[in-house]
RNA sequence: GCCGCGUUCGUCUAGGGGUUUAGGACGCCGGCCUUUCACGCCGGUAACACGGGUUCAAAUCCCGUACGCGGCACCA
């Protein structure tokens, strides 16, 4: 019983036609991190299949648009490494990606609606439809019950609707929505959804510009490219039965649907720019990118917000992302955006990596950190200390400053507690018999660390703990040994003293 | 207001009639390791929104309520 159910069910998310999905943003400001999963879901998918992950700018609001947005969203995709097949700067035989370069294309739709009766002239104006709207009780719709009262194709004479169009007269063109009982549709995240026709108001199809709304332009656009599955934000699961009616009166296979849900601020509610803000939290990508975020990190945070594996599995590559998705297995309820969590995944990617791999991320850093040149096979053995104690890449030059200069002080509460009155006497001890040695190491520091300690009849800790502060200021960090070796003898016994100095 | 979607630890989630003393992860707390701090490992804390049904049995199915979110533009 249930397998069979689930094997229909899968099948109805599925088609013959090769998987061609699209991430489709309007270039009304930055992508945020809501489009980034967006975009995330419907490349996996895409990869899951050895589908095409096509990119479609929707500027078909002029008024909205924004200078640039469209270079922000191509750059903050880059950066996160979901590489489109088709799009912009790419092309792709179903072009122009751009929706306003296809204004002409939508016209030949727009007749074949009104041609067969599902679409409609109106010339009603802005005004008037805001009085009506003001005037009605409980809003205002303009459908099946009220088309009739408008100023439209259907209730004025032909003569006139022909006149007025000739005259230049500005109008838009309207869907009929034709009353029947449902309108129904699968959604491959949350089943069957259904909403009643007469809710479904004549929604806009062409504005008075020429420029087709998103639902039409929309619909026609996913079916000339060949869009076998729509994943978008859950905003738009009230307005797909108007997309389900289209994809009908153009007797056009609609492709499978599937909402994600929404991304909430950590305190429950929306994540608005707003919010996001005053909790700290970037929201545009191009802010997790400056942040120092691991792309690989920030993808693999936002798959497991809202779909999770079926697996305890948690760290994920792009790759393995990809070889693991399913649409099945997302979920349908709003999902909080936890930062702590996504910096753990951060610290799990910068963990897993290749120390040469490591290296080259943390010396992406190094300008913007004030690190001047440094030496490849110096910044190589630093990381492998730093590795496994920072949360980002550019931490090795912040947490690990003592490494790239002289430390300018010393943590007051450290020298409290680990400077005692016989560390100058301990230190100078050390740091002569450092001089000494034949060769230095981490392993010949320690071993004339604890034989000096055996000789003053102390814990090796009188003089580690000291030692550590005078090298790097602070009480914490890697393996003091492993740290004297990377600084090098004249450095360590330099620091030395000259902390006897400062501290006395 | 109307329509829709949702509701398992604080958060992300598994589980979809009996396998459950409801599992994992983040966070938090404790321990081990380490004369530092981390990593790592071990352990602990903590949840089926509420009320009715259906059933021998309900976190799981149905209905209702509450709450949350989304939508109701010539925006996308």
């Amino acid at each position: 019983m249930s397998i069979v159910s689930q094997t229909v069910s899968a099948a109805s998310h599925m088609c013959s036609r090769p998987v061609r999905v699209r991430f489709a943003p309007s270039p009304t400001g930055f992508l945020h991190i809501g489009g980034l999963r967006t975009a995330l879901y419907n490349y996996l998918l895409a990869r899951k299949h050895d589908g095409t992950f096509v990119l479609r700018i929707e500027d078909t609001d002029r008024e909205r648009y924004v200078e640039d947005a469209d270079e922000d969203i191509i750059e903050a995709l880059s950066w996160a490494g979901l590489s489109y097949d088709e799009g912009p700067n790419v092309g792709g035989d179903v072009g122009p990606y751009y929706q306003s370069s296809r204004k002409e294309l939508y016209q030949q739709y727009v007749q074949q609606l009104l041609d067969s009766g599902h679409a409609y002239y109106a010339f009603d104006t802005p005004e008037a439809l805001e009085a009506r709207r003001e005037e009605a009780e409980h809003g205002f719709s303009y459908n099946a019950a009220t088309r009739g009262e408008m100023e439209n194709s259907l209730t004025l004479p032909d003569a006139d609707v022909t006149r007025r169009i000739a005259n230049g007269d500005p109008y838009v063109v309207r869907m009929k929505v034709a009353s029947e009982s449902s309108i129904r549709f699968e959604d491959a995240v949350r089943g069957t959804v259904s909403f009643a026709s007469e809710k479904v108001d004549d929604q806009v199809l062409l504005k008075s510009d020429g420029m087709p709304t998103y639902h039409l332009a929309n619909v026609v656009d996913d079916h000339l490219m060949a869009i076998t599955h729509v994943i978008r934000g859950e905003e738009w699961l009230p307005s797909t039965p108007k997309h389900v009616l289209l994809y009908r009166y153009f007797g056009w296979e609609p492709p499978v649907f599937a909402h994600l849900p929404l991304i909430l601020s950590p305190e429950g509610g929306k994540l608005s720019k707003r919010d996001a803000e005053a909790l700290g939290i970037p929201v545009s990508v191009s802010d997790y990118a400056e942040a120092g975020y691991e792309p690989e990190a920030l993808l693999n945070f936002l798959a497991l917000l809202g779909w999770n594996p079926g697996t305890e599995q948690e760290v994920f590559s792009p790759e393995g992302l990809a070889k693991a998705f399913t649409l099945d297995r997302v979920g349908s309820s709003g999902v909080q955006f936890d930062m702590d969590k996504l910096r753990w995944f951060n610290e799990q990617h910068l963990r897993a990596m290749a120390l040469d791999t490591f290296c080259a991320r943390v010396a992406t850093h190094a300008e913007a950190q004030g690190v001047g040149d440094i030496d490849d096979g110096y910044l190589e053995r630093v990381c492998a200390l730093m590795q496994e104690r920072v949360s980002f890449a550019h931490e090795v030059f912040t947490e690990g400053r003592y490494f790239f200069e002289v430390p300018d002080a010393y943590n007051e509460k450290g020298v409290k507690k680990r400077w005692k009155d016989d560390a100058p006497a301990l230190l100078g001890a050390y740091a002569e018999a450092l001089e000494e040695l034949d060769t230095f190491s981490a392993a010949t520091a320690e071993e004339t660390l604890r034989e000096l300690a055996d000789a003053h009849d102390c814990g090796a800790g009188r003089i580690i703990h000291p030692t550590r502060l005078a090298l790097s200021g602070v009480t914490f960090g890697p393996s003091l040994f492993a740290m004297m070796e990377v600084l090098g003898r004249t450095t360590c016994v330099e620091r030395m003293r000259t902390a006897i100095d400062v501290l006395g």
